[in-house]
DNA sequence: TTAATATTTCAAGATCTATTGAACTATAAA
DNA sequence: TTTATAGTTCAATAGATCTTGAAATATTAA
């Protein structure tokens, strides 16, 4: 990943809408979903109409389209049209590429990946 | 970590000059400083000075001052003064913090750390 | 003490972000 | 059709961010 790419999924996650958003969106995710070592082929990647969006983090519609469209721009999310309602899922692909690109650019020989095999640590 | 705090970091991170000036620092980490793992009580934080990052990024020195200032309350560095020198280095148990919360909340079960012990795929 | 170096602070200005409510488009239901 | 529902777009506004250059502060060297 290029550093002008990291810096735009940072920015796509860099604010609480958005973060918020994307953990619903985490969470709504079907397992068997797009996840590079999926294989079934009735795929169903899930996710979540902007409106049940909008009511969960109770954000108003014309701000939260503001957000995805920010995300979606940024390649954080894709989305799909079903009847009158535009379905919003995570795009965990950009999310690996962005975390190995900080795993391996920004956290350095001396914290590497290796660490992250564990319980994952407490708090900062 | 929740979610400001999160967010706060990512806004560190999420502007091409600062991610570029905490790889540099990433880079300048002496191995045995502060990384949770540590033991050697000679613990010599490396880091950088402003004015050598100025030099490296080609940044102008307040322009400079003003990301550093930014990333430090956010926590993503320190910083120590040495001489007419201020040294900055990178607070990498905060960016452990962050991975760990992006990879725990954010990956979702479906791609969790568990695939992060592996050779840390390609592109997106 | 005076001069040079390293960095920060300040003020001004340009640009980007985020929120709001109203208007608009598309789909589905009556 | 007409009406209701789901989302998006638009314009206005408020506030945040970033860059610049000049001035201020601190430390070291002459």
């Amino acid at each position: 990943m290029e550093i002008e790419r990291v810096v735009s999924a940072l920015s796509a996650l860099a604010q609480e809408t958005r973060l918020k958003v994307f953990r619903e969106l985490v969470k709504e995710h079907s397992p068997n979903a797009s996840c590079g070592g999926s294989s079934d082929a009735s795929e169903s990647p899930g996710g979540l109409a902007a409106g049940e969006l909008a009511k969960r983090l109770g954000v108003g519609a014309s701000s939260l389209s503001f957000h995805l469209k920010e995300m979606q721009w940024n390649g954080l999310v894709n989305s799909r049209k079903e009847g009158r309602s535009v379905i919003y899922s995570a795009n965990l692909p950009a999310m690996q590429g962005l975390l190995a690109y900080l795993l391996e650019d920004c956290c350095g020989g001396a914290c590497g990946a290796a660490q992250w095999s564990q319980p994952l640590a407490s708090e900062k």
